[in-house]
DNA sequence: GGGCTGCACATTATCGACAAAGAACACAAA
DNA sequence: TTTGTGTTCTTTGTCGATAATGTGCAGCCC
């Protein structure tokens, strides 16, 4: 089977949503915009809904038939494009069950276990390895680094260089630069979540990701924007199977933010600095504390 | 063809050199430490020493026959890896004719170019792709951002921060640290490239690599190191296709490295980032005077 | 004239296959 | 007991093939 076709089957899912009776579907132009596929992709998903009876279709005529029901959807794992599924596959197993530094990580193997072509894991490893947890040799076998604390503090330490630039670079954006209106909605948004933090904390970390996207856009550096994706993956990952305190972490961690995003429109450069050094100590400890003793014990080891 | 032999070209040319007649070749685990390669390519290479009517083999012994002659050399390109031949035509092509930012990239159509299957180009397009000169747009073609001031720029910055970063990390490194014996060596290299300069300045170059990825070391950082090979191949490709000045411009640089492995063995904080920021300024300096008119015009046009 | 549809074509993502290269193991030699 | 060899098996690097997806053009409808 060459290509998945997740790209057809999670647009087609999100179309039934767009599906009102008596009304017609937009053009097929639109609905690429709307969906973000091509018109080839979209005319598949007509001819499917017309196949299901959903709607009737002729040229510009889209006619809504039936709303949809649950079994209309394609299943939602149909949906998550290989490279998602063998990520999460292969980030549970370095996070998680016992992955031991200095490892070897086998193409083929992992492959199998997952159900998938040689190819899609080798990409992946490729795409991956830019991470720093894992290394190639060259006509062998792939080491793995592993999530170690020296890791975490190789990462943070960048991470900091960073941050500090870019909300230093924040502070000097023009009066009209759009980051500031969203640097409002998104403080809102933190006070909205904290009026609510016992319910709704598990928000925090998207909310964690757009803030400091943000911040980081304003270097206008790609390497540093890009750098950002190896943060949010990492905590990502380690804080979904890591709930241990988030509560307490997550209520402290909004309450920084709000003070960081303060000191931003401030635009004192020293204050922005204060808040920023503040929040990223802070998250420093929180994901060494996290760190299981399992991986603190296996760093002193490695090597 | 599954899989080029250039690991046993390449093994097999350097083995040639190895040859004295009248003598044997060690043993083959030896060899494999010599030449770097797995027994089985040893053994391959012995094979076809003996069919060459190079060595007679027996068990353990190995007996020279006759020197090798230049015809037993395998010729040089096809001793290089495939991803070293495609790396070196995608530089070409992106760094000297007119490959405008904003280009699309086809893989089928530079596997064609190249003459390769489309694998091997896309996986070093993924690998490549952290170098930031080159964007993924899935399920569609690769968009070439090109080597524009801009992104001179970016590099160069964050350059500096990590080199300030690891230059006061050096400074900090006990005195019984091997890094110290490569300094110097490091220094008398210099001054002897410096003492011949008008016929040896295209050493540079290496000196440059050696000096810095020694600095970068010592953060002991894994994102600082790697950070590095873009630099690394930034400026490899890009000097190597303009060696306008290179006389002036590397030995000033050679004079500037000096005085930055002076001020480093003075472990003097101060004096290690003044000699760091100087260098670091004079050849950001550099790159931009030697970026073209061309690529100079393409990125006030770029977005 | 501007946007929409129909159609033909180009390109990507993924797979399985296979030679090159590496790795493991039992036995032989020193 | 250590080191080297013979042998067999595993894994990687590369290719071509193929369905899914994207793209471009000619004509049609408002």
């Amino acid at each position: 089977m060459p290509k998945q076709n997740t790209v057809f089957k999670d647009a087609y899912n999100r179309c039934l949503q767009l599906l009102v009776v008596g009304e017609s579907l937009p053009s097929e132009p639109e609905l690429c915009n709307l969906l973000g596929v091509s018109r080839t992709t979209v005319r598949s998903i007509l001819s499917q809904m017309v196949e299901a009876g959903l709607i009737e279709w002729n040229k510009r005529s889209k006619a809504v038939q039936r709303p949809p029901v649950k079994a209309d959807f394609f299943p939602e794992h149909e949906t998550n494009s290989l490279a998602e599924v063998i990520e999460r596959t292969f980030m549970k197993r370095i996070l998680m069950g016992g992955a031991e530094p200095g490892m070897q990580i086998n193409e083929l193997e992992l492959a199998r276990e997952i159900g998938v072509g040689t190819t899609s894991v080798r990409e992946f490893l490729i795409r991956f390895s830019r991470f720093g947890l894992i290394e190639k040799r060259p006509n062998s076998h792939w080491v793995l680094k592993g999530f170690t604390r020296q890791f975490a503090e190789e990462l943070i330490d960048v991470r900091e260089m960073f941050e500090l630039k870019s909300a230093a670079a924040f502070v000097k954006l023009p009066a009209d630069d759009p980051a500031w209106i969203e640097l409002e909605a998104l403080r809102r948004a933190h006070v909205d979540v904290l009026a609510d933090i016992d319910s709704r904390y598990l928000e925090f970390s998207e909310l964690d990701d757009r803030l400091h996207r943000l911040i980081q856009q304003a270097s206008n550096n790609r390497f540093i924007v890009d750098f950002y994706d190896i943060i949010a993956i990492v905590f990502h990952y380690h804080y979904q199977w890591n709930k241990s305190n988030a509560r307490e972490r997550n209520g402290k961690a909004i309450l920084e933010h709000l003070d960081y995003i303060e000191a931003l429109k401030t635009r004192r450069p020293d204050a922005v600095e204060a808040a920023c050094r503040s929040h990223l100590s802070s998250a420093r400890l929180s994901l060494m504390q996290s760190l299981s003793p399992a991986a603190l014990a296996a760093t002193d080891e490695a090597q």
